[in-house]
DNA sequence: CTTGACTCTGACCTTACGTCATAGCTTATG
DNA sequence: CATAAGCTATGACGTAAGGTCAGAGTCAAG
């Protein structure tokens, strides 16, 4: 009849938040307008997300401080916000982060296709990430010829067997930071530096965290290698602060 | 440990999410380097709200479109934003309203307290809503005599018997109306017309509702009456709209 | 050996309902 | 009038992610 449910009504009636004015023989529970007029109330704070109970005490007790109520609510909404707030920030990054990996096995596929299926596969990636994400990849990529290409392949399995064999060091060491720069150079020739320069150093450091939240990334002998994957990150996190802050 | 309570490490096991490396005799759970690095992946996904369930199909299925879960999650926590957004900007308002009405009394207050207990009272007011609104607030009741006030309650008085007079019209009559009027202009001698002048109608019409959620306000003989509140929002809503808007 | 601090399992509690089962009521139709 | 469709009532269980409690076992220190 208004929006909600027979179990709801049950439920408000059985936690005294709204009474019907009187049942039929049957038991059949009858609403009059003052009860239609304070389920309108009851739906307003909740729509702010008040919990029932506190509704009781706003509607039913006279002494309730409602300014209070509403000050402190806004403060814990205000909290909840900034929470999502932080949470998307983070998830645009893991996204951009899972990107920027995605745009390496592009390469990879890309190569080895026929121009058929390389077509298809383009299309389906346009309607996941926009067009505006695989335009400009594809406009770095065309920037770099093949021989290119291997090259930085070449060096990155380099890169990654010396690393993989420094992970009984300290991701801090100058030892195991070389290598690092190495590698931050090696991913910026895909990524190119089209992102703003102050961002860098956040980025690099967020794709380290990627390697720890997914493990498909941070591989030894073609296994994903949790351990490895946190190495990489402190590492990574060490470089960025220190040669991109 | 590492921030999480133990019954959280049993429930991440009885559900498979984070199982412990083995046993001890006693049936102690032991958790090796490689589930703390899961337990990290785990917290890493649980910060950004996701249920414990996908995160299971997160880290176990190589088949799970990453992607599509970020993606679709990012949606989510949009809308949730959004809502929440509206929330605080429905909760500002209420209180903004609730102010309004509070100066009123707060004016009936003052009149009839010693200078000490004023005082004193003030100092509370300011912790509550801060120095800004109370000193706004108290410039403006300056600017009014004793006099104005007096006969600003009245005119008050009579616009709410004519208008409880009129509960049986309907809220958009020319009658009605013009008693609306009365009060708009009332209510604005003393908000003033400090806020923006079209941000007004829509403070008129959230009074309005402020009438409806909180049922000290509209009053009948000195007794709360929803239906007079439901009625005025309406009749303060029709004016808010064809004069204010 | 005892004590205190820890762990185990199992169970119940929380929010605001949705869903289901069983039973009774109401109403339209044959 | 009988019956079936569609409503309602009550009671119960399930949800997410643990918190809290109870009773029992375990560990290290004094």
């Amino acid at each position: 009849m208004a929006g909600v449910s027979v179990r709801t009504l049950h439920l408000y009636d059985q936690i005294g938040l709204l009474n019907p004015a009187e049942r039929t023989e049957a038991g059949y529970r009858l609403y009059g307008e003052k009860e239609l007029l304070r389920l309108q109330q009851v739906l307003f704070y909740k729509e702010l997300d008040f919990p029932l109970k506190e509704i009781c005490n706003i509607l039913d007790d006279p002494g309730f401080d409602l300014y209070q109520a509403l000050e402190s609510h806004k403060i814990a909404l205000n909290a909840k916000r900034d929470r999502i707030a932080t949470m998307l920030v983070t998830i645009d990054k893991t996204i951009a982060n899972l990107n920027g990996k995605i745009m390496l096995t592009h390469e990879e596929l890309y190569e080895g296709l026929p121009k058929e299926k390389a077509e298809a596969y383009r299309k389906e990636a346009i309607e996941k990430w926009g067009e505006e994400t695989i335009v400009k990849s594809e406009n770095k990529l065309r920037k770099l010829n093949k021989e290119d290409i291997k090259q930085l392949k070449l060096d990155m399995e380099d890169i990654n067997k010396q690393l993989s064999n420094l992970m009984q060091e300290d991701p801090t060491s100058p030892k195991v930071q070389e290598q690092i720069a190495r590698h931050y150079e090696n991913i910026r020739s895909f990524w190119g530096t089209s992102g703003a320069s102050d961002a860098q150093g956040e980025a690099y450091a967020g794709l380290g965290e990627l390697y720890v939240s997914d493990n498909r990334y941070a591989k030894v002998d073609g296994e994903p290698n949790a351990e490895f994957a946190l190495f990489l990150s402190k590492a990574m996190k060490h470089f960025s602060e220190t040669r991109l802050g």
